[in-house]
DNA sequence: GTCAGTGCAAACTTTTTGCAACTAC
DNA sequence: GTAGTTGCAAAAAGTTTGCACTGAC
């Protein structure tokens, strides 16, 4: 079996549990807007999930049940979302660890870091009558190719000035 | 002088200073906004922006412009953005020390937390090729508030189903 | 059979943009 | 005087909602 879609099972599974004790109905759609986001490997936006249904193929779903379906997720906590200054970003929720991510200011990429140094710092905070669910820690900056890119405009730019002064 | 003006005015150099090393122009609306966001006190929203200003009274500018203003902030380092799922939240960015938010998945609300043993934790954490300007934690929950809320009403549906038991 | 859930389109909210008018330089 | 900024309104983008239809129970 694909090792990859062990979490998945789990969480399915969870889903399963959390319609019934809900009463909700357990739809084709909800499990395939799942299993697409198993798919997504990784950090996906609604876009992205639709566009994956799509290739995939054998099922099609609306954007607004996609919507609907990812505050479901949210609420059950299959999901993570990342309300971004672009566009809403989620990836699946296996575990309730402390996780980080950067963000590039420049070009708005949110990546998954690994660090274990600060999760274990992270582990154990708590916060008086605030039940805990999620940490999630962002770093803002510029990213390597934001910064190279920064660079190569400034150097472009003092070029341009070195050619003024030469043409007086 | 009111203690609390020390660090906006320390900001208004810093914008100064910004837009002179770039030849922006240093109009009042700019600055006026930045007074209006010390007014505001903490974390704020643009509409809550608009109102203190609309309050103050003295200075009047457009919902575009303090949208626009709120962007050269960012990227003067001057403001802190939270892209929240309702509407983005700000607040005043006075150093570039590790912050921890609580989040209600419920209700919303954003509240800054001092958590002095995650700071020093997060403090040395680096990311290679990954130029750091802020980290934020974000700690995702049920506030206190939602919390008693959800069980108050838990416990009438409970009432609900003995009283349907009792009249069978 | 019933009603929760879906699909579609339309509404809504937040944010961005185009353009004329303005004003800081 | 000129070009960067503002204000307004209109557009865009993302998300939510209303309603008729469908299908899970």
């Amino acid at each position: 079996m694909d090792k990859k879609q062990e979490p998945l099972a789990s969480l399915r599974e969870r889903l399963t549990r959390y319609m019934e004790e809900r009463a909700m109905r357990k739809t084709p759609e909800r499990y395939e807007i799942l299993r697409a986001a198993g798919l997504a490997n990784g950090i996906f936006t609604i876009d992205g999930l639709m566009k994956i249904m799509q290739e995939d193929g054998t099922f099609q779903v609306s954007r607004a049940t996609v919507f609907n379906t990812m505050e479901l997720f949210c609420d059950a906590g299959l999901i993570i979302k990342h309300p971004l200054a672009t566009a809403a970003h989620y990836e699946l929720r296996t575990d309730s660890a402390p996780k980080a991510y950067s963000i590039c200011r420049q070009c708005n990429t949110i990546t998954r870091v690994s660090t274990s140094t600060a999760k274990l710092a992270l582990q154990n905070l708590h916060i008086r009558y605030f039940n805990i669910e999620d940490k999630l820690l962002y770093i803002h900056g510029l990213c390597r190719k934001c910064q190279a890119k920064n660079r190569q405009e400034a150097r472009k730019k003092q070029n341009t000035i070195k050619q003024d002064n030469n043409r007086k």
